[in-house]
DNA sequence: CATCATACCTGTTCGC
DNA sequence: TGCGAACAGGTATGAT
């Protein structure tokens, strides 16, 4: 379900409610969403610890306790939700954390997840630098960094679609299908122009668009498009602004063209074929 | 190596 | 209305 803006949301909303608290139970449901360890020994290495900080990388959450980090992703379904009242656990809830705070008031964190494709890692303090699934993502779209000169190095050897290469997270990271439709779009990119032959003006309007894009999206607190809640009924606003993403069949926004959806290395695409036609397009 | 298909899961929507 | 197929904000893995 999430990328960028929605990783980053559910981090802000988390932040507010669970630092300073420490973990005093877990109670876990299903647990093949722990990697690399059992459930007992994840249970023991987290129980009173305390949560000290909440970071993201791409679309990973890393929890901060002491001298441990939580690593989470949420691929397409996973939710954290947090109550005062403890909840009772529904058929998707996968792990409840009991916290305390300092007046031993205590709070419940909640792990839902229908499709159970969340993952979740310990990492020690010591090797989180070295943790390869972080290790190997790449620039963060927001990053000073990310310039059109970057890009231009990044794409040189990269005869792949753009969408593809764009989706690929150790190229950026953070980006996921709804707004790299939306990113192309904006930047009349037909999304199987080939990255290594973007020209410099493409590049650089890439670059502002998907700043643009991410920024605005992580104000609106995310996208809603079907389930994504940055806790119980907690929904994102930036639906409102998608140009392309669920759209296929209706007008284009720019040109009144129908939009047209196609299918990029298994990813369903949409896109309008006037405002994003590839230059020395003669076939199909 | 690079690329592709398949696996991981469940729920919803679409087409006949 | 029923029923199977296709699809869904993602990525790791094994086969080719």
């Amino acid at each position: 379900m999430p990328e960028l803006p929605e990783v980053e949301t559910v981090r802000r909303y988390l932040k507010s409610k669970i630092i300073d608290k420490t973990i005093i139970d877990i109670e876990i449901y299903y647990s093949k969403i722990i990697k690399e360890m059992n459930e007992v020994s994840f249970v023991t290495t987290l129980i009173n610890k305390k949560f000290t900080k909440i970071d993201r990388t791409g679309k990973y959450l890393i929890f901060k306790l002491d001298e441990i980090n939580l690593v989470v992703h949420l691929r397409m379904e996973g939710k954290f939700f947090y109550y005062s009242e403890k909840p009772g656990p529904n058929k998707h809830t996968h792990l409840i954390f009991t916290l305390a705070d300092k007046e031993n008031q205590l709070s419940y964190l909640v792990y839902n997840d229908v499709r159970k494709f969340g993952t979740m890692h310990l990492v020690k303090e010591a090797e989180i630098n070295t943790f390869e699934p972080l290790q190997k993502l790449g620039i963060e779209p927001l990053d000073s960094q990310l310039t059109a000169d970057y890009l231009k190095q990044l794409f040189k050897t990269l005869q792949k679609d753009i969408k593809e290469v764009l989706l690929d997270q150790t190229k950026i990271s953070g980006l996921g299908n709804i707004y790299v439709d939306e990113i192309l779009f904006a930047a009349k990119i037909n999304p199987r122009t080939k990255a290594d032959t973007l020209t410099n003006r493409q590049l650089k309007q890439l670059v502002k668009n998907m700043k643009e894009i991410i920024t605005k999206a992580i104000q609106n607190q995310g996208t809603t498009i079907r389930t994504f809640t940055f806790s119980e009924d907690q929904k994102g606003h930036n639906q409102n602004n998608l140009k392309v993403y669920g759209r296929a069949g209706e007008n284009c926004m720019n040109c009144q063209t129908i939009l047209k959806k196609t299918k990029i290395t298994g990813r369903g695409t949409t896109y309008c074929p006037v405002c994003q036609k590839e230059k020395n397009d003669n076939c199909n």
